[in-house]
DNA sequence: TCCGCAAAATTTGTATACATGACTGCGCCA
DNA sequence: TGGCGCAGTCATGTATACAAATTTTGCGGA
């Protein structure tokens, strides 16, 4: 009954819309979600509202609260850049798997075709990158990071982190005075990128994980930077209130 | 309305209930659960029994079939390797940051405190270890050590690892021809414990995940080694058919 | 005998009514 | 005035009827 993402049934469109809610912003960390506001909001039951909440829950963007219901996972800075490490431990323990097991060449194309794009879209004009093609073609490479090693279970645990909404480098978009810095570190990303595959392919497994951490590494330092220092500069994904210090 | 595992509901009944029979392998992998079965046969309407099963998707002993419903989650061997390896990067990385950011007098303590009780249920008589005592212990250890970084995010996701039913090295109990063997393997994992938290303590982060990585590994060892070779002499854990080759 | 199609059976999806537990605020009593 | 308790409200838990979709089965024809 249930499709894909394209929502078919009610509670398919109640996630997708959910899903749209929480990462745009409109629900903020720690919103209790109501499923009768919900059912007539979205002009449905409160069956599949639940069924959505539910999916939402495995997917980490909420969480069930004590006393039963569900409320919008919070993210304090340091859950954020603890995420970001995260992602950076697993996808470069994907990248030495990969290399220690050997890639197929089908694989191995495929992830290197979607470099070729990456630089077509900063090929293309020096000025103008297109963020959104970017963001998007980055989001598949990593994608085929995680299908790399042929395992189920890092492809699984990838996607639940990846699902989160500031998990992905390209999460963080510069405003209009930062965009060469911005431009420049996202040329060193798909240096990197380019290492990476090559790592893999000599089956240097080692350095395909260092390599791989330390990409991740990358986002992490970056939104280390925008907090410390000037981060009026950059605008952040939206959605996502970043609690500094304050409560643990 | 909801309580802890202690079941008060009728979900948190069937929750318990249906988790106790997939590890117990009453449930094997790949099995369809059916809803209105699973009712009638629990004295309970769907709807709790959706809640459960929902519930255990999360946990990731069940999986959501593609045109909806349930079914266990099957565990090839190559996915229990995979995830006994995973278990070890992330303790690792728990361990390092715990080395890394430094951990506070009393959860030192507290974690110490376990290391000397393990060491009990080892003093008391070198014939006869109390095996019981020790996965429990082994247990509240492996808790505390992913407590130790102060992170929700990495306590999460190593919860989410550990509650999968052979991702404890304690999942595999040997059979009478093989105790003395598997007690050396326990008292090498305790010396582990040991050196881990000395680690920890010196705010050696490379060496602390080091050691804690290896400390999983050991029992991806043990898992292959059982299977390479004469799996006849190791009863593994119940509910986990390991399904070698075949399909992938 | 095998293939395809259609109908029936099975199973999940959804709506809804009702029950029960949690929370809030008001009032009473000390 | 402050605290305790009770009742009403609100949100979730549960049961159940019905709808939609998927799967299976059986029949007919090539």
């Amino acid at each position: 009954m249930a499709r894909e993402a394209t929502s078919k049934t009610h509670a398919m469109r109640a996630l997708v819309e959910l899903r749209k809610r929480i990462t745009k912003g409109e629900l903020p960390g720690g919103t209790r979600l109501f499923e009768v506001a919900l059912a007539e909001d979205l002009q449905i039951s409160r069956t599949p509202v639940r069924e959505a909440m539910s999916r939402l829950a495995e997917e980490g963007l909420l969480e069930r609260a004590p006393s039963g219901g569900f409320m919008v996972r919070s993210f304090a800075y340091a859950d954020v850049l603890d995420t970001l490490e995260l992602r950076g431990v697993l996808e470069g323990t994907a990248a030495r798997l990969a290399a220690e097991r050997g890639v197929s060449e089908a694989k191995l194309r495929e992830i290197t075709e979607i470099v070729r794009k990456l630089d077509e879209v900063f090929g293309d004009d020096p000025g103008e990158v297109d963020f959104e093609a970017y963001s998007e073609l980055n989001s598949q490479f990593h994608d085929a990071l995680a299908a790399l090693p042929g395992s189920a279970t890092f492809e699984r645990e990838l996607a639940r982190v990846k699902s989160l909404p500031f998990a992905s480098p390209s999460a963080f978009l510069p405003n209009e005075g930062r965009l060469s810095a911005f431009r420049r570190s996202l040329a060193v990303g798909q240096e990197q990128h380019r290492e990476l595959v090559a790592a893999i392919a000599a089956r240097e497994g080692a350095r395909a994980e260092a390599l791989a951490r330390e990409h991740a590494l990358a986002a992490r330092r970056n939104l280390e930077y925008i907090f410390s220092s000037e981060h009026s500069m950059v605008t952040t994904v939206p959605g996502l209130e970043l609690v500094a210090p304050a409560e643990k």
